[in-house]
DNA sequence: TCGTTGTGCCACCTTACGGTTGCACATCAG
DNA sequence: CTGATGTGCAACCGTAAGGTGGCACAACGA
């Protein structure tokens, strides 16, 4: 259990915190797409959209590769799934002291041995 | 199995997506303070620390409540749980197209019955 | 070859965000 | 009462983020 949430996924949560982004990881779940492609699917352009792309490769949350003359967008789900276990310890650890908060409240004066 | 992440908790992750404010959680996480104590425990001032604590607040990630004359905060735990889980979610659901694609690709013609 | 489409980048604009100071008012301790 | 501390705003500031247009160059198709 991680004590205290001293480095947080913070770039992650920057990147996932822009609903453009969230339109553009939505259609990368879909299937691969380019940032041409991706720009006439979503309401801005073309470098509005290689901007999002480049936050979230920055935040490993997608990946690209050559196909041609094109280069194709796609998403990454490990960085997601482990963005995720990293918030479920930390909801945890907050739950842990307020649940020895809510011992003392009850009345039971030692609850164990804590100091 | 939501099949698409269509309606993110994007205030969620705006608010976990600066470092002050993880600071602030972090602190919150160990005991309920006032605005005041954690400005004296941050490098920022009151005010800066009051707006950070609005917008975990309009996130559901901290609440409030009176204490005398001091207004003191307090971590929610679910809300970040129910963040990791719906993350968890989506992850899975990148995940399984993925898995598909990848059984395309290796030679599988017909997987089984998938549309 | 030539037109079309895609990439890579740059300069620029506007707004929201994180931060500050300042002040009026409430509340607690002496 | 008086001083100290805390709250609740509001005004203001600098910078980065999201968005735009434009242009040169590469690569595919007829």
């Amino acid at each position: 259990m991680p004590p205290a949430p001293a480095g947080a996924p913070v770039a992650v949560f920057a990147a996932l915190a822009d609903p453009t982004r969230w339109q553009l990881l939505d259609l990368l779940a879909e299937a691969d797409r380019s940032a041409s492609a991706l720009s006439r699917a979503v309401p801005v352009s073309r470098s509005a959209v290689l901007k999002h792309l480049a936050v979230l490769e920055r935040a490993e949350l997608v990946g690209r590769h050559r196909s041609g003359r094109e280069v194709r967008f796609s998403v990454r789900p490990e960085r997601l799934a482990a963005t995720a276990r990293w918030i479920e310890a930390t909801a945890a650890a907050w739950d842990t002291r307020l649940a020895a908060l809510r011992e003392l409240a009850e009345g039971r004066s030692a609850p164990g041995n804590a100091g």
